[in-house]
DNA sequence: CAAGTATTAGTACCAGGTTATAAACTACTT
DNA sequence: AAGTAGTTTATAACCTGGTACTAATACTTG
């Protein structure tokens, strides 16, 4: 039982273990799979697997600077091209913090960010709000894609404007959407041809 | 300088960095903030702010132990109720990341985001997609506003769920919005791993 | 000035480790 | 049965980022 195959065993049994349940000290984990806290430390060693506070840290700063990932910036995404009233293109990179882990692909809600932040800043306005918004995911995109949004104003009615925004990855159309954006402080330079 | 509007201050400035980066010892707080480290370990006391590594902690746990019986971590906000299949509800604070600086009202997307994952996490299922939304925002959500999104699917078609969403800040409706998510994992949460 | 508050300094102690070293237990061979 | 290598356990010294507590000092204000 003391053999290489007892513990290829226990290390597969260990890394599921904090697979279910990453705050398991070294001790419990010991105790749980009933060898010592030294083998487990070397065990830990050879997977390269962090202790406890680590492992902690690790996980909160992942969902952490995913928060920070759709943050209020300007805009989400780089803005590559803006004529205010008119039209604009921005570009996102899809990281890791935008997908969901298990299949790579990415949350609706950060496609939507992309559109959404420049629709708004489409408006020449010192405030312009979101009123409704119709959007359609086309295509799933995939971590390490690159999302071009392009954006117009396709209607002013007052502070009323209709954008359009179209996201694509490599020329294929993963993302559309209407928005109804309100420009609330009044002085828009509205301007659509 | 060192009088109680002083250290009105500091405590109010050492929150601020917390909430920017809540990975800051002691020490680097007590750097910044130019006084000792004992005095940043009073403060956190007489501000009930826990160390570092229970800040950590609490972080990770947040986005992972609900993991276990459900997919916590997919959802912005914290989820308050979820039934799988049939409603759920999620509750997010408006931090000053999320609104706009100059108005202090919240930034379309948030709100969209915290729908949207609520949307997703209530189909059962390993992979679930937004496939089309139709949003509305009723009324300007501000900075410190609680908003609590209740969520419930309100038809099933095959593997495509609909999910009404509305959002309220003091029983007041400030969004709403209809979202089809698609199971692709398998149909009516059916597993394949 | 004295009093009271705010701050700093220092000590002992803790969890959950790391690193290094030595000893003990297997399994297997010769 | 003894030797040997691989595996496991034990032990001790040290580390970070704290808690809990006490004592001393600085600053402000009545």
């Amino acid at each position: 039982m003391k053999g290489s195959e007892g513990r290829k065993a226990r290390r597969k049994a260990l890394e599921e273990l904090l697979r279910r349940d990453p705050f398991l000290t070294d001790w419990q984990l010991a105790d749980q799979l009933g060898v010592s806290v030294a083998t487990i430390r070397l065990d830990r060693m050879a997977l390269a697997i962090p202790e406890l506070r680590e492992r902690a840290r690790i996980i909160a700063a992942g969902t952490y600077s995913e928060v920070k990932a759709l943050r209020g910036e300007e805009v989400i995404g780089d803005l590559v091209e803006l004529n205010l009233g008119r039209d604009g293109t921005s570009v996102l990179m899809v990281t890791d913090q935008m997908v969901f882990s298990r299949s790579q692909i990415m949350r609706g809600h950060h496609l939507f960010a992309q559109a959404n932040s420049l629709a708004v800043a489409l408006v020449d306005s010192d405030l312009a709000l979101t009123k409704t918004a119709q959007v359609s995911y086309r295509r799933p995109v995939k971590l390490g894609d690159r999302v071009m949004a392009k954006a117009a104003v396709t209607a002013v009615e007052g502070y009323r404007y209709q954008v359009q925004v179209n996201s694509f990855v490599r020329d294929e159309l993963v993302f559309s959407g209407e928005f109804v954006v309100v420009d609330v402080a009044g002085k828009g330079g509205a301007k659509v041809d």
